[in-house]
DNA sequence: TTGTCTGCAAAACATTTGCATACTG
DNA sequence: CAGTATGCAAATGTTTTGCAGACAA
């Protein structure tokens, strides 16, 4: 996607496209398979932007969350990582290798259903990679 | 559970059945609705016990979940909360007053299950309880 | 005795916060 | 100019670690 893209998704969510913000877009944009975490994104971008503090990444990637547009992927204690949301799919984390790939699931149904306003799910499997095992 | 119960919890899965271990364990027991942190845990045994120390219940925790008696839940960043392995089954996490129930839910398929050796699903969903909405 | 369990304190780690400065409309 | 975004550094909260002493087989 190119950069007025990015600067429309930003907007259509009311969020200003400052310059870091669409930096950070642009990352999870271009890379869905990666579910970077704060560290990443930070890593990456502070080698062109020598300035950038840990901070702004978290406060962007807040304001992503907090608008629907990012969601907040956490499989291990101390580790979040982050994904442009794309919709229902499931995750699957190598227990090896630690590689997190989406994979297409189908929504599981809840008995309790009736009793609970549902507004997300979530499906995480893990095991072992076509690599690892 | 009677102690012994718990004892034999214990060493089903090889693990030394020491007093601090049981008493962690009997709380797992007890209260599988609480699905405790390990902070809440140390909050309840240190009554009783007040020279208890919290890397004691880290370190419990870690050997319980090693063994898979345990089964250490995540749901958000800085939260991570434990339950005895109780087989399949869902949560739900309320968005307002954080409560997790267990809830019953059909196991998703994956479709991509060729590829992967999958040891392990999650499912958790959240939104409101009937308390909240 | 030997191994391992426990407690303590310090360290590690990701994330959050307060505040001053820089930027943008 | 007003409002907001950013950077910095310090603070927070949870979890981990190293080591010494206590305990159990």
């Amino acid at each position: 996607m190119d950069a007025k893209g990015l600067k429309t998704l930003l907007e259509k969510r009311k969020i200003k496209p400052s310059f870091h913000r669409l930096q950070v877009l642009k990352i999870l944009e271009e890379s869905p398979d990666v579910h970077a975490t704060a560290d990443d994104i930070y890593s990456d971008l502070s080698v062109e932007i020598p300035t950038l503090s840990k901070a702004t990444i978290y406060n962007t990637l807040s304001v992503f969350v907090e608008s629907g547009l990012v969601r907040e992927l956490v499989f291990s204690k101390n580790e979040c990582r982050y994904e442009l949301d794309r919709g229902f799919h499931g995750h699957f984390i190598c227990d090896n290798c630690k590689a997190v790939y989406d994979v297409s699931c189908e929504v599981p149904s809840i008995e309790e259903f009736g009793n609970f306003d549902v507004h997300s799910v979530n499906v995480t499997y893990s095991g072992l990679c076509s690599k690892c095992k």
